[in-house]
Parts: structure tokens; sequence; C-alpha cells
RNA sequence: CGGGACGUAGCGCAGCCUGGUAGCGCACUUGCUUGGGGUGCAAGGGGUCGCGAGUUCAAAUCUCGCCGUCCCGACCA
């Protein structure tokens, strides 16, 4: 029997100062954890047993698909220089060198570990497809850990990998996660989202995140009210409204006009010089200038050391710049998604001059000799939103010093290298599907599910030996759940002033047998004997049989997290206490002896 | 890594400006009291004032350096 006079459940009235968001505070304030250092908490009694439940639903569903490994957390420097990592992963990767000076690192995840048992022990495609999952701790120095249990450096992982034979296959894979997924984030009691991620330039071809939307969250998601378009911002896209182009201005004279230098002076911002001008700033052109920076983030299998790299790099270097209309914002994963995985960053003011012979904030598509495909590197890439697509007699820089240009027509007066998704969605503009507006909301990713591809197969040396013979790389896929943000999104979700409620099936205890007079006879042996009575009946019960007054209990048992509530009183004599539903504050009287029977009647049915 | 704030008892804070015996609330201990929403009374215990230098007769307080934590930004397969 737990009794809670005995055990260590540190219940705070404060939250420590240090604390922002609420499920921070209040996991806290519960006893469930403490903070240790920037990102590093320790779990109490309380915050334990309630990441146990939710690792012991996430083994029973992926069980179900997969198997169970476990897999060291300390890493050898070489898997990660086979897969290119080591070098990639740059400071989020914690190292460390052994006695005798060799490089190690704390894994942050595991496809190099698990590609590297494939590639010894696969040898056919009559072993494919598998599925290896494991429960591990994973690090990442994160530059800035925040948000409690949200950011850490130290954090539970399950993370499964899949081999596969061909891209069917994966597909198979991955739909199996997809709905083990669901049923493990359904069964903690979570209200989620699943959106499609951004999945980068390395062959990912599909990535889907599950979310669960909260203020403290860090990402943005997209989503529609109506249909069940939903999507990372870093991915989402949207109908814009038709926007009726300007006329041209002169002689009246039909179609499209050439391009005219208006003198601008001091209108720097789109907003000025729309306003300038007597237009929206629909009827402008944003133009960014960028730079590519050296490393292709997909790419580097072979790290031949720094100097190879730098030498590359200044090959590479590729000024890139972006037209968008000029109301709209840049979205840089969609940049490197144009650029196949490409790093960018914003050119300085004395680049622009030196390349463009023009003034920063006046930089123009005119003039310039652009690149004729993605492939040449040779001249300046132009970039143009597809929003620009078709539009015409806009206005944009001329390159000149307090002058724009006006009747600039994309594919007419100036060809752009390619035309590319490169904007973010903005709240209210219609869903792809069905037009309704959207939304955008902060939220918490909880699981990612990604194909992978031949990345880490093919970088690595795994090979397995297909139908005919032939050496083929597996086709991979990897899938994350986040241990302590299930218990954290759950907070998030379900929480007020006093405290929070988790579901039953992922809470520390299912039920709080309060005996509100612990000197009262008849109330002590009532309250040990209803807990008796749901312990048998396979209940997780705490008794708090604390000599506290009835207040201070109470308000313990709302903070904790526990779903129900039993308060054993005065009217034991009449064979009856009072429930309460945590979440709703919902009170009932019970009969004791038809206690078990109110209780198994709560509980889900596939149990 | 850039910008900002903070560091005094387990938690929340005051004291610092203007240098001179370290304080409040909660929590904790003991006794009494109370017993359905953090009961009341009384008596107690607990602090290298983040660390290190410096100034001074004297430093929580002033100066410098370091460390730590939080927030904003950058970053976040």
């Amino acid at each position: 029997m737990h009794r809670w006079s005995q055990l260590f459940i540190p219940t705070l009235r404060e939250a420590p100062a240090d604390a922002e968001v609420a499920s921070h505070k209040l996991l806290v304030r519960a006893g469930y954890i403490r903070q240790l250092g920037a990102g590093i908490y320790s779990f109490l009694f309380m915050g334990n047993r309630s990441t146990q439940k939710i690792m012991a639903i996430v083994r029973q569903e992926m069980d179900k698909i997969g198997q169970e490994f476990y897999l060291p957390a300390l890493n050898p420097r070489e898997i990660w220089e086979a897969s290119g990592r080591w070098k990639v992963m740059g400071e989020n990767m914690f190292r460390l060198k052994d006695r005798k000076g060799a490089d190690l690192c704390l894994g942050m995840t595991h496809e190099e570990v698990m590609t590297d048992i494939a590639r010894k022990e696969l040898r056919s495609y009559k072993q494919l497809p598998q599925i290896w999952y494991q429960i591990q701790t994973k690090f990442r120095d994160e530059p800035r850990p925040k948000s409690g249990l949200l950011r850490v450096r130290q954090f539970i992982m399950k993370d499964a990998y899949s081999f596969d034979i061909d891209a069917a296959g994966l597909d198979v894979s991955y739909q199996k996660h997809y709905e083990t997924y669901c049923r493990i984030f359904d069964r903690c009691g979570l209200r989620y989202m699943v959106i499609d991620a951004h999945s980068g330039a390395m062959g990912g071809s599909q990535s889907q995140e599950f979310m669960v939307r909260t203020p403290a969250g860090e990402d943005q998601v997209v989503s529609c009210g109506k249909c069940t378009y939903a999507a990372n911002m870093e991915k989402a896209a949207s109908k814009l409204p038709a926007v009726e182009d300007l006329k041209p201005e002169g002689n009246g004279q039909l179609g499209i006009a050439g391009p005219i230098e208006v003198h601008t002076p001091g209108q720097k911002t789109i907003e000025d010089v729309a306003r300038f001008l007597g237009v929206s700033p629909v009827h402008t052109i944003k133009t960014l200038a960028m730079m590519s920076t050296a490393e292709n983030k997909a790419g580097d299998k072979d790290d031949k050391g720094d100097k190879d790299n730098k030498k590359a790099a200044g090959i590479r270097a590729q000024a890139i710049v972006l037209l968008l209309r000029g109301d709209h914002q840049m979205n840089e994963a969609k940049l490197s998604t144009a650029l196949a995985g490409k790093d960018t960053r914003p050119m300085q003011e004395d680049e622009i001059r030196d390349l463009f012979q023009s003034p920063a904030g006046y930089l123009g598509p005119l003039g310039i000799d652009w690149a004729k495909d993605m492939n040449d590197s040779a001249k300046p890439i132009l970039l143009v939103d597809q929003a620009l697509a078709g539009r015409t007699n806009l206005i944009g820089g001329a390159n000149k010093d307090e002058y724009h240009v006006k009747h600039l027509t994309p594919g007419k007066n100036f060809h752009p290298t390619a035309y590319a998704d490169l904007r973010s969605v903005t709240a209210g503009e219609e869903c792809p599907n069905c037009g309704a507006p959207l939304r955008i909301d902060t939220a918490v990713e909880i699981g990612h599910i990604f194909k992978l591809g031949y990345k880490y197969s093919e970088s690595m040396g795994a090979r397995v030996l297909d139908h005919n013979g032939k050496e083929i790389a597996p086709i991979m896929g990897s899938y994350g759940i986040g241990i302590e943000r299930i218990l954290t999104a759950a907070v998030e979700q379900s929480n007020d002033e006093n405290g929070f409620w988790l579901s039953p099936s992922i809470a520390p205890f299912e039920v709080v047998v309060v005996s509100t007079n612990s000197k009262d006879e008849a109330i002590r042996n009532a309250s040990e004997d209803i807990v008796r009575k749901l312990e048998a009946a396979g209940f997780d019960v705490l008794l708090d049989d604390r000599d506290e007054r009835p207040g201070v209990k109470f308000k313990d048992a709302d903070l904790v997290g526990i779903p129900f509530r039993i308060n054993v009183g005065k009217k034991v004599t009449e064979d009856t206490v009072e429930v309460v539903q945590r979440s709703t504050l919902h009170k009932e009287d019970v009969k004791i002896s038809a206690i078990t029977e109110h209780f198994q009647g709560l509980r889900p049915a596939s149990r």
C-alpha cells in the first residue's frame, strides 16, 4: 500500500522563479522533478512513475511491430565519421576523450549505431523488413535549454529504425509506425495532430510530426479548421487570393509597358515605397540577397578534414537573390529545400555593392546576368517565389540609389533561374485543400516519423542481396518519440491554477484516497479498506494518510496529476464516500461496497 | 554566440543606492489547538549572502574577474 506519509512527494506552494511555462512550474510544484543544471532534470518518485508508465505503453505498442534493442549512449567517433555527421552535428553533440585520447561522443540519435549493426549483419532481402527500436537516453548540447522539460540536454527517446528492400516496403513500415504512434498517443490521452513536416533535402521523401498545441511550444503549425490539412511552417502551403495587377502607365497603350525608373528619395522599406507610389505592397517585389555557405548539410559523406572543406567552400559559395511579393516573409527552411540543402546567410552590404553595383536597399533583378539553371555555379542565382509567377507590372529596386522600377514582369524583363516556394504562410490565408482560412498555432513535437531513404545505408555501406543476387542498399526510416515530452505536453494541455491532471494510463497513480481525518478510526479503516479493494482490482492507488488538515490534502491532491480522488469522510458511517474527477471537479457519492465496480466502469474497454 | 536580468535559509522575497551584529512569509522541529479547501497560538532549528581577488579599520552592500541560472535573439537531423 502506498502511504503518502511514507513517500517522498515534495510538493511546493510556490514555483521556482526560474520556471516560466505551466508544465515546468507544475511538475516542480507537484514534486515530479527537480532541476540539476540547465536542461538537466532529476525525476523523483512521482515523475518516474509517470514516465515508466509512458514507456510501458510505448513498449507494448512498439512490440507489436518491432523488436526492442538497447544501444550504447557512448559512441566511438568512427561511426559518426562514416555517416559524415561527426562534423555536421557540430556543437550540438557532446564529445569527450577516453584515457587513450580517442574521441567519443554521446549519442544524439542512433542512426549510426543501428546502421552499423545492419551493415555487419544484414546480408539478404530475405532478412528484410526489419524494425528495430530502443528506449534510450539521448544527449544534445542545446545552445539554449529552456521551458523546463521541453528543451533539455538529456532526455529519453524511443527511437525506431526500419530497413526495407524497396520504397514500397518502406511505405509499409512507415504506415505501421503512423498507426502505432496514433495508438500510443491516444492511450496517453493526448490531443494531438499529425502534420506534414519539412523532410530536408536528404532524400527524405516523407516526414510527419505529431504535435500537441500549447503556447509553450516552439514550433509553428499551420492547420485548417475545416479539413485535415496540417503542416509545419517549414512546409505549409496556402492559396492566395488573386491579385489584380497594376495597369501599365503611359500613352494608353495596351499590354505590358517596359520598365520605367521612378525617383523614390528616402524610401527604403517596402511600406515606404508602396505608400510613396500610392500602391499596395502586393504590387511590389521584395529582394533579398543571400550567400550560400560552403557546406552542403545533406551531402558531405566524405569528411576529409578542415582544409579540403574550406577549399570546397571557396568554390561553392554563390550569390542567391530571392524575389518575393512585398508583403511576404521568406522562409529559411523552404529556401534550404529549394537549394537542395545548402546553407545560406544574408549578404553583407559591401558584398551586394561589389557583386551587383547596387546599394543594398535598392537591389532589383534588372541588368544582372543570372544563372540559367541551378547547376550553373558561375553566376548568381535568381530564385523567384511562386506567388510572383504570372504577375505583371511589379515595382522593384533599380540597383540605383533612391530609384525604383515600375512595370517589372518576371520572365519578360528578367529571367529567373527558377521559381520556388519560398514564403511563409500567414494566418487567415486559404487552405490549399479546401480554401477555408488557415490558423497558425505554437505546438510541441512529441513524435516524428521520417522516411530516411538511403542516406545512412549508403554512406555507411549497408548492403544486402536482392532477389536477383544484386547488391543493394536497404532503404531506411527513422521514428522518434520524446518520452518526457508526452508527460510535459499532457500537463500543458490539462492544467489549471491548482495543478494538473493526467490520463489514468500515464498518471503515477490512478486514484488518491484522501482520509479526511486520520485521527478518526472509522475513516482511517474505511480508507485502507478502499485502497485494498481497489488494489486487488488492479488499480494504482495512493493513500493520503498524513496527519494534515483536509484542506492541505485536497490542495495537494489537486496538484499532483492524479485523475481521481476519493474523499473519505463522515459519511463512512453510511457506507458512502465522495469520488471527485480532477479534470471536471465533478463530485458524486459512491457506496464503499460498490467502489471497485464504480472504477472498473470508468476503465477503457481495451486493457 | 549577441542582447538583457538575476544569484541572500528548502521555496518565494526584502536588505545593496547611502559599507558597521543578516531579515520577512511559506516550509521544517516541539507543544498545545483545529479537523471538508493550505487552522490558530507559542517556542525553536537552519545562511560559506554563487566563487575569487581588490578597496576599506570594517564588504551581502563598493570595484574587477570568474561561475551559474533564466529571458529575448541566433540555433534546433
